[in-house]
DNA sequence: TAAATACTAGACTGTCTAGTTTGATATATA
DNA sequence: TATATATCAAACTAGACAGTCTAGTATTTA
């Protein structure tokens, strides 16, 4: 394999204007949509010429692409409650379904989620990256959760059940109402009332079963 | 007050082709987003000249709420459970959870929640007018059937509260990802499955306030 | 210094589209 | 029949916008 940074000659790409031009796209795409910004406003926006937007760009699909990658590493939730041995379960659930929570009351994460679906007939690639690096990557992450904690030993696939159930009682009604622009949100008490609400309904699951 | 259909002079306009241009712009909206059908495309499919839409609709705006009023009466459930007196709550919870899990498989629906999605900010109101005579009607109606049938007598808000836990249980994670335009369908054994499994835990919440 | 590439500012092309206008024809009421 | 409105077809206006091109300047390596 050869050198991943090619060295080229002349002057090099900026990667400074490439964050700069990611970031006020961002910005543009998720406040206006895909078709509410141009590419003009995001060569302004960014302080650079338009030429120089299409030169770490090639296209507009490509740069909204870009931005939906950059979002969705910026969102990633910490996945480390699985290394840590002396959690319980309630605790883990407690602390993972109050971050999920919290993340869905961000008015960018709710944003990231509209601009995807108005763009879901021509854009269905960024539409399953979106949802396999969130929502699903999620759901995987609980179940494993639920594997590694629970006291009674449970199946695979019990453990996804589990998983999709905690998500969905967390989700509640409130995430298609944050998405459709309505009001939905939860107090911080409210929050925590919700989490717990999901855990008892998750336990009583888990009883019914072993 | 006067007469709703006022006696004007001349020739009156058609509603053969008013119904027959809400068809058309709804099959063009529903399949290719607001912005990616163009009034000339819906003059075009319904066989009327581009003056004749606007003679009926203002202005595009104008027809895609007429249109979203249109699909919203279209899919309207039957409200019909409570006028029963002898169903048992598990009874009408199975009835109704199959309904509405079909619903929401209808690729019509799926298009109406992604185009309404995709047109937030510039169309709220169209956004809050669908919710309320889809997701907010339907949680309501539960509620009361949850009155209604519930053995022992409950409070209007741990019915609400019912309503929103039963349906979360519905959608489950199947209609985020319907909505993405990802693989989603459930077969008709998975659909019932998943009502009787959100009966069951209906059944357990129930129990235990009791 | 020479060659190569990045960057800028702005003009430019080609296309699309919401909405209007016009002038002719059709259909209703009185 | 006279009048009013609907409908049609087609041209037109006005603006937006993706993407290209140009010509000059800046920065890098060899």
């Amino acid at each position: 394999m050869s050198n991943t940074q090619t060295i080229k000659a002349g002057r090099p790409k900026s990667t400074e204007k490439r964050q700069q031009i990611l970031i006020s796209a961002g910005e543009l795409f998720l406040t206006s949509g895909f078709n509410g910004c141009s590419m003009e406003m995001v060569a302004k926006q960014s302080g650079v010429s338009k030429q120089t937007v299409y030169s770490h760009f090639s296209n507009k699909e490509a740069l909204f692409l870009a931005v939906i990658e950059d979002k969705c590493a910026e969102y990633q939730l910490d996945d480390r409650h699985l290394e840590v041995a002396d959690y319980s379960l309630p605790q883990v659930l407690r602390e993972r379904g109050l971050q999920i929570i919290k993340l869905l009351h961000d008015d960018q994460v709710i944003a990231i989620y509209r601009v995807i679906i108005g763009e879901v007939n021509s854009n269905p690639r960024v539409a399953k990256l979106f949802y396999q690096a969130g929502p699903q990557h999620n759901l995987e992450y609980l179940a494993k959760c639920f594997l590694s904690f629970a006291k009674q030993p449970i199946t695979e696939k019990f453990a996804h059940k589990c998983a999709v159930t905690f998500s969905s009682l967390l989700h509640s009604e409130f995430h298609i109402k944050s998405i459709l622009g309505l009001d939905f949100a939860l107090s911080d008490s409210e929050q925590v009332a919700q989490v717990e609400f999901a855990i008892q309904q998750i336990e009583k699951l888990l009883e019914s079963k072993s």
